[in-house]
RNA sequence: GCUGGAGUGGUGGAAUGGCAUACACGCCAGUCUCAAAAACUGGUGGGGUCACACCCGUGAGGGUUCAACUCCCUCCUCCAGCACCA
């Protein structure tokens, strides 16, 4: 057994010793920026931790090794929710709680050998860093990006203080379990829906970005182009705007719906029979949490408004019904129902016995009757009913009704967009907080730049009561106005953590820069980053927040960088893209279920370093199974790939280095020169495609054959081994590398390169089919005739059976593969 | 419902038109040992046979091809994200 814990400590030193992986701009050298989604410090790392940053390093120790400048940064995302709790529990403050989880997380990835450059460590609750936070939010302020609305939002009135909807679980606070409200609250929010276009447009220039992440965003950004159509109502001038995307529909609207929030809903009933019931639905539904509505499916609520309006296109008088099912968030908050064409109509118009007409025809088929109708048709056909486009294909019918509608003014065609604008206000103590100062002579007055940071106080209370302590401090609420200095009062609400997050990788570039944010040389040089990895769980937000930042800052001309300048892809990078190739890693589940602390079934890295070394944890977690594919965790893996380093360290002693042997010179074996060639080259290419499972799986066959081949000369492919299994294992090769004789880090030594003549074979063995199932296997020479190829199958004993004199139809050659006679 | 992904031995997985199951785990047998562990050697998809031969086999069914885990069509199951999105 080698002895890692000694190997992994003497190793972990010598490299910081050394400072072999401090990053410099500017050497003669090309740049490699790696970069792994920085953790929050919880005080332990997790397995999702070490499979994340495992991968990374891999990445990381190979682009060294071929010659690259790379950049291997590592820090913390500090603020949040959790430090404040944990300063309620344990009476303490967030800051030093934080402080100390982040010494004992950083402790622990120096544990496992990670090649960071600890010189650029940040922590996104230290003020160096939060001050950029706030001199990027006043940009944003100037530019009209940044700006403050009411919304509606859920909140927790024993916690005072606003939920996320992941924090709001089945209708209560997930804290106090607190019944939560719906509240219009004053709130910031960056407008990102300014770029939603640039968003959506360059996810095309995206190349080597998961599909499914692609996908993701751009289901979030939710483009959808439609007609916007005015419906009059019947007596009055009031105009209702419908937003459809399905215009080919039009003549088939028996009614139309508004949403119980719509502002329309009390002028449109004001007189009716209705007009009591109305108010009394609307009051009903409006007092439930957007959580409940969204969650009760099915059931359709809805009641008549005893208003009618008219149908543009016909001239149709159809009924105004109020109903649960139409959203105020999307589009107009009203709808045209369809009831023959949209099964959510449909089922409407079936409780409310409403009226339903078909104007799309199922291809093929005979003109349906309405009232035998099980579901809506939401498929393509040809128009019936539909006046002057009958007998069109519902498709041709969109864009001609759609252009009709905008030449005679009836409707206007329109885009619409999922994407909301971002908020980023917390009620919260332990965030960066907002640079604004409320003046009742001024108004709204931004901090200036030279009092920057707007330092959090230490002395906040920290009580458990609920409500945001900023609040109870005096000192920091109670200011001068910098407009007037007339006394004002300080916002007290903090960013949203995922601000701190969205350019975290330009402060990498120069983490103690001290004049903007980021140098603009630095990121010109390092940007955009090469590599990306973290977890699925950030496809949507925090990348579609980094992406929108880099465009603003851009847009700016803070910051300028470009792909191709360095030698990358002109298409891959407008110098607005952060992130060039994006891995998402799948997460380590044990017993089929995600490790959780609520599950119980947590493996602490710790214990598996402790007892086989950091050395066996990496290459178990990176041979188990390809990365971006989710990993069973295994025990018994962990047992092999620790048998498998000791295989590898036993070969020290059988080599001449190492132990001093001095016996005659041994044979060079030809097998295993192409062993180790044909071994160089697939590891190379696996680890340039991720692929470690396969390049661990390649250096095990190796290293198989070197046992086997124990009597020949072994000197260069156990020096091989050892460079290729050092991204993987870099404690263990370091230390077998000093011992065969090398006085310099191996990271120092170029990667290995496979020589095809090594590769080349004389004689290979041929699969010979017939009738496309294998049958025998031949020896031959690689560059035999097709004739004597064809000579050698027929005299072939094995093969007269199953060709007998049949005529043979084809002889089919795949060179230096295969064979397949066709009789 | 929409979008994306996956389905291969007892298990993790490999092969992306050309020998299905590389590599590893597990299991079985053996060597060493008083014994055990470690290490080493051999075997290990199913059927079939004394043994070979041979047949079957990558979720199901069809198709393209000399040849399909791989490409095309239809369907099933599972996972993930989004969703009264009009």
């Amino acid at each position: 057994m080698y002895s890692f814990k000694e190997i992994e400590e003497k190793w972990q030193q010598e490299w910081l010793k050394q400072g072999l992986f401090c990053a410099q701009a500017g050497s003669g050298k090309k740049k490699y920026y790696l970069l792994e989604m920085f953790p929050y410090p919880s005080g332990k790392i997790h397995m999702g931790h070490v499979r994340n940053y495992t991968i990374g390093d891999v990445a990381a120790r190979f682009k060294i090794m071929q010659g690259y400048n790379v950049l291997h940064p590592m820090g913390f995302d500090a603020f949040g929710q959790p430090a404040e709790n944990a300063a309620i529990k344990n009476k303490t403050k967030p800051d030093i709680w934080t402080h100390k989880c982040i010494e004992l997380m950083r402790a622990e990835l120096k544990k496992m050998g990670f090649s960071y450059d600890w010189k650029r460590e940040i922590s996104t609750c230290d003020a160096g860093y939060y001050k950029w936070n706030q001199w990027i939010f006043l940009k944003m302020f100037e530019r009209g990006l940044a700006y403050r609305k009411a919304a509606n939002v859920n909140w927790c009135p024993s916690c005072q203080t606003t939920l996320a909807n992941e924090e709001v679980i089945e209708d209560s606070c997930w804290r106090c379990s607190a019944k939560v409200e719906q509240k219009d609250l004053e709130q910031w929010f960056l407008k990102i829906t300014d770029y939603k276009e640039k968003l959506l447009e360059d996810l095309k220039t995206l190349k080597h970005w998961p599909e499914r992440v692609l996908a993701m965003q751009s289901n979030w950004i939710g483009k959808s182009q439609g007609v916007q159509i005015y419906f009059r109502l019947k007596d009055r001038d009031t105009v209702i705007p419908v937003f459809t995307t399905r215009v080919d529909t039009i003549f088939g609207a028996t009614y139309i719906v508004l949403a119980p929030e719509h502002p329309l809903v009390k002028e449109v009933s004001k007189g009716t029979p209705q007009e009591k019931q109305v108010l009394k639905f609307v009051a009903k539904v409006t007092k439930e949490s957007r959580v409940v509505r969204s969650k009760k499916d099915v059931k359709k609520e809805g009641i008549f408004s005893g208003a009618y309006c008219i149908n543009p296109a016909n001239n149709e008088v159809l009924p105004i019904w109020i109903a649960d099912y139409v959203l105020m968030e999307y589009g107009t908050g009203a709808i045209m129902a369809v009831p023959a064409h949209d099964q959510r109509d449909f089922l409407f118009a079936k409780e409310h016995k409403l009226a339903m007409r078909i104007v799309i025809q199922v291809p093929g088929t005979e003109y349906r009757v309405q009232s035998q109708m099980l579901e809506a048709y939401e498929g393509d056909g040809i128009q019936v009913n539909s006046g002057q486009f009958n007998s069109l294909p519902s498709q041709e019918a969109k864009i001609k009704i759609a252009q009709w509608m905008e030449n005679t003014k009836i409707g206007k065609i329109e885009t619409h967009w999922r994407l909301r604008d971002w908020l980023i206000s917390r009620q919260r103590y332990w965030g960066t907080p907002i640079p604004i100062i409320y003046c009742a002579k001024c108004g709204t007055v931004t901090v200036p730049y030279e009092d920057l940071p707007v330092e959090l106080p230490k002395d906040a209370p920290f009580t458990g009561e609920g409500g945001n302590p900023l609040n109870k401090v005096k000192e920091f609420v109670n200011v001068k106005c910098p407009k007037c200095k007339g006394s004002a009062r300080r916002e007290t609400d903090t960013m949203a953590t995922f601000f701190d997050s969205s350019w975290y990788f330009l402060r990498f570039c120069s983490p103690k820069f001290d004049q903007a944010p980021f140098d603009k040389k630095e990121t010109g040089y390092w940007m955009p980053v090469d590599q990306y990895i973290g977890g699925i769980e950030h496809a949507i937000l925090h990348l579609l927040y980094s992406r929108f930042f880099t465009k603003f800052l851009r847009d700016e001309r803070l910051l300028e960088f470009s792909a191709k300048n360095l030698g990358g892809p002109a298409d891959l990078c407008g110098g607005d893209e952060p992130f060039l190739k994006l891995l998402t890693q799948g997460m380590v589940l044990k017993d089929g279920e995600v490790m959780s602390k609520s599950r119980g079934n947590i493996v602490d890295p710790d214990s598996i370093i402790k007892k086989h070394g950091a050395d066996t944890l990496r290459l178990y977690i990176l041979f188990a199974a390809p990365p971006e594919v989710e990993m069973e965790w295994s025990e018994r893996g962990i047992e092999g790939a620790f048998r498998f380093l000791n295989r590898v360290w036993r070969l020290l002693e059988s080599t001449e280095y190492g132990v001093q042997s001095t016996g005659p010179k041994k044979k060079d074996s030809e097998k295993l020169r192409k062993k180790i060639h044909k071994t160089i080259k697939e590891v190379t290419e696996d680890i340039d495609n991720f692929k470690f499972n396969t390049a661990i799986a390649a250096i095990m066959e190796l290293v198989n054959e070197i046992y086997q081949d124990l009597n020949a000369d072994i000197a260069e492919a156990v020096k091989v081994t050892v460079m290729l299994l050092s991204p993987f294992v870099p404690h263990l090769a370091e230390e077998m590398w000093q011992k065969l004789g090398n006085k310099e880090s191996i990271l120092k030594a170029p990667w290995p390169k496979h020589d095809e003549k090594f590769l080349q074979e004389k004689v290979i063995t041929l699969v010979i089919q017939v009738n496309g199932k294998l049958r025998s296997k031949i020896e031959v020479p690689v560059d035999i005739s097709e004739d004597k190829l064809k000579e050698l199958i027929l005299a072939d004993e094995r093969l007269k059976p199953w060709i007998q004199d049949k005529p043979i139809k084809n002889f089919i050659v795949v060179p230096q593969k295969l064979v397949n006679v066709v009789v």
